[in-house]
DNA sequence: CCGCATCCGATTGGATACTG
DNA sequence: CAGTATCCAATCGGATGCGG
């Protein structure tokens, strides 16, 4: 019996030949960073630089305190962003994407095009 | 007080700019099409062409019916793939990306180099 | 200002058993 | 062969209130 046949474009390597969600299949690695509601959103805003709590809630405004905490310490146990506490006070915290995170850029890209691009073909289909 | 300034490459039209996570912004579209465990291993699988039931279920042998018909009857309503029951004893049923489906896949690609970009870098940090 | 603690309803994924 | 029907534990997102 001859094994599946691999697409090379969709699966280069070895990396992932996988029958199952194996967390370190690189598709789950980078589906992993993403993962959670609000957490694109919240990696779109600290790509053009670092940001602190407050600002983050400035500009997300609908996005609860826990929930931003718990996607911050998620990016950060990654190694997606770095999280400094400035001395001071009040208490003022600097959430910096490190070059992990700024590696998702082109993810980010490439989710919206692909979004747009559903779009376009479903307006097409009359829906 | 002006107003954010937006990420050209990031946020290229106004469907992007949002500051929650909206339903027709492009980004939700292209996560709510691969939303969901298993469900990018099942749009692999069905990239180089249509398969039965039967045949997704060899090649992902820890997925259960329950969990694919869930996921296949999600990417059906989603318009990425049709469903085609095929008359006969037994039963066979083809499940077939659509143009929309076919979509997918440079996000698919996408993913799998952004994932290794990720081990890679995090190699070279010590973990 | 920057969170953490607690609680809670809703959704999810999976196991198991059964049907046209 | 191709599902459906239940049930269940675990996770998730959000609300609210408190603390350093």
């Amino acid at each position: 019996m001859t094994d599946v046949d691999w697409d090379d474009e969709l699966v280069p390597d070895d990396g992932g030949r996988t029958r199952a969600p194996e967390l370190d299949c690189p598709v789950e690695v980078a589906l992993a960073a993403i993962s959670g509601r609000w957490t694109t959103l919240v990696l779109r805003e600290l790509m053009s630089g670092p940001l602190s709590f407050g600002e983050l809630r400035d500009r997300l405004p609908a996005l609860s305190a826990k929930v931003l905490t718990d996607r911050l310490r998620e990016l950060e146990a990654r190694d997606l962003l770095e999280r400094r506490t400035l001395r001071g006070f009040p208490v003022r915290t600097s959430y910096d994407l490190t070059a992990c995170g700024q590696a998702l850029r082109p993810l980010l890209i490439e989710l919206y095009r692909t979004g747009n691009t559903l779009a376009v073909l479903r307006q097409d289909l009359g829906r």
